[in-house]
DNA sequence: CAACATACGGAACAATGTTCCGGTTTGCAA
DNA sequence: TTGCAAACCGGAACATTGTTCCGTATGTTG
């Protein structure tokens, strides 16, 4: 039986075009203003860049954290894949652990304000907070999982509370240059370390 | 020679009774606040509770950095003086440190927000980050030595790290109940270990 | 007690987040 | 193709908070 809805891809009646055409332009005007200002840019800078009003912002991104998981969804999905290949392809699984660690780091350093973003109570931030532990959560408890069981580290401490760690630590890594974000992240490690 | 005004303090022609008053009240009420509310708390809330007007808040203490160091100093100067007796009294330099950290743990994590305050980069936070740094980086780094000599820990480690590292990990150790900030803390103590 | 310096209070201004509504555009069906 | 209801748009308007400024009040001194 023919298509009766043209060959596009979703049920539901059909985006209008300017509201698809204004919800991409959103996301390349927010990647590039994070990139200049952090997340924490003013959301008229945004609407600005995008050439629309702040209304449409708040329509099509409720909160700043749909707008920022948005923009970052590649990234983190990336993250998420890297995992099992590092598990494969590395030595040991404290190896892949330790690189895997490496990618979430330099993810956050890279992305502005980011991290603070994360670990911040503020409620506008808290599903940026659950799309990251959602999606990162499993593969860091399988690296730290294959990790313990190779009796390479202690299983006391949770995917959750490594993440957390890491993602504390990560914060103000990209304003002082002085502050060695990794270091202090391979003390982390080390301390999981048995011996 | 004898003083020649009175037997007051300081030198400079003697504040009006009326602005130290209100300097006391601005302490108290500050404290209070930040309590209640932490230390990001409104201007206009502090000089409510003070029964002043944000001016006067102004006056006395320029930037919020300020006000939150005069709020905190007896606090600061207490750990200060603890890091030598915790040297003395302890049975190794290893655990005179980590008595040391878990003392600055607390302080940390019991102020609301002072954590993030500490490590944030707005400008109005420097004079803060300088005085915690001037304060307690000597007594942090004379444990620190004391511990690396007795051949305890690695001494790659600076004390501006550890601390910051530690600052960092205390970050939103109040709202969450879930995050147990001394857990990854311990860590990265582990990790300094020598063995 | 008078004159002066200092401090006070809060209105006013600026930056930013968020909501709301009148006007426009678009998709759909007759 | 044309008409229309629904969806969408832009930005004015409002709320919150930090910061500055100046006319007024108060303490201090001679």
């Amino acid at each position: 039986m023919a298509d009766i809805g043209s060959r596009s891809e979703t049920r539901a009646p059909r985006k209008r075009v300017d509201a698809r055409r204004n919800e991409e332009a959103l996301l390349e005007a927010a990647a590039a203003a994070f990139i200049a200002s952090g997340v924490d840019v003013p959301v008229r800078d945004i609407a600005a860049r995008a050439g629309v009003g702040v209304g449409t912002i708040y329509r099509h991104f409720p909160t700043r954290a749909d707008l920022i998981a948005a923009v970052y969804r590649h990234q983190v999905e990336a993250s998420v894949e890297a995992g099992p290949a590092l598990l494969a392809d590395s030595d040991s699984p404290f190896t892949a652990l330790t690189r895997w660690i490496d990618l979430f780091v330099d993810f956050l350093v890279t992305k502005h304000g980011l991290a603070e973003a994360l670990q911040s109570d503020d409620a506008a931030f808290a599903t940026l907070h659950a799309y990251f532990v959602d999606r990162l959560r499993p593969v860091c408890a399988e690296l730290l999982d294959a990790a313990a069981e190779a009796g390479q580290i202690r299983s006391d401490i949770g995917a959750l509370d490594l993440m957390r760690g890491v993602g504390n630590l990560c914060i103000g890594a990209d304003k002082d240059p002085e502050y060695d974000a990794r270091r202090l992240i391979g003390l982390l490690l080390a301390g999981l370390r048995l011996h």
